[in-house]
DNA sequence: CGAATTTATCATATTCTCATGATGTTAGCA
DNA sequence: TGCTAACATCATGAGAATATGATAAATTCG
């Protein structure tokens, strides 16, 4: 209802990707696996988000996207923005000359409430929607990551 | 950003029905001048507020469209609901079993700011969006009207 | 009846979102 | 250098939302 499928989707990309901590880049493939988009769909919709520094993405082997920021300070807006129409601000019922100055009345009323919106999506950052990653028994397992090791020995971690 | 064209155009053909007092029914024609929507399309959206029982509309000479109930009657939810996609109160960020019951994250908190929203259109009437016809002068007129009168005797046969 | 008026509807076009598959480009590593 | 892993990008298309023009159907009234 409220977030086109492409910004839910990079939502739900960027939550997986800061639940799998910062230690490595996470490949195309195993977000598109874990949160279900199409992967080449996915891939260009991570790219915006790149080129906006909210991933810094990386190619060839022990490649792929990470947070540049960490996730107490990356808010849901700077995630979905790219994805939503631009014209935000402007009247709810799209009356041309309406806006935040000369407000029609149903800009008015409606304005309040828009504004509590615009701070849920301003004031809530990734770090909130965390899935609780095992506070209380501590299991954090290194990670049983299907990443696939390169052939031979990696020490570039 | 809230609501598409087609709800947009349909609240603002509604609120200017309302404005125009019940006196008679109003042409989709002047509608799409005065809302500025493209005639036929808009036609078809009134229509379909007509089958919701929203609107009553009336062809041939004198024919157009007429509120059903008072303004003060009539909710915006009821005037956008059906040209909104229909699968409200699904997951903020789509995830496939998450709901209102077994909510996760994003949902709890995203829930409580939604349900205001929802008040907000399920609470407004088309009468609180008035743009407060002349409450003081009591200066009704009785309606320029444009309408143009049917031609008087034209015997043409 | 017949003509004018007005909504209803149909066929089509345009634009945008979402998706897919093929191919290009960059980086690591032997 | 050459192979391979990974993201980047291009060409294309399906489908929905939006728009347009032509035509049909209903209603009023002389």
């Amino acid at each position: 209802m409220w977030l086109n499928t492409t910004a839910q989707t990079a939502l739900r990309a960027v939550l997986y990707i800061a639940e799998q901590g910062a230690a490595a880049p996470i490949r195309v493939d195993d977000i598109a696996k874990a949160v279900g988009g199409p992967r080449n769909y996915l891939s260009k919709t991570l790219h915006v988000l790149a080129r906006e520094g909210v991933l810094r993405s990386s190619r060839g082997p022990g490649g792929g996207f990470q947070l540049v920021e960490p996730p107490a300070a990356l808010t849901l807006a700077r995630v979905i923005g790219p994805f939503e129409p631009a014209d935000d601000r402007r009247c709810l019922v799209g009356r041309p000359h309406c806006g935040d100055a000369n407000p029609c009345q149903a800009h008015r009323r409606w304005s309040s409430v828009a504004h509590q919106v615009e701070s849920f999506f301003g004031d809530t950052t990734i770090a909130d929607l965390f899935v609780a990653p095992v506070q209380l028994t501590r299991a954090r397992h290194p990670a049983p990551s299907t990443r696939k090791e390169p052939p031979h020995a990696r020490s570039t971690r």
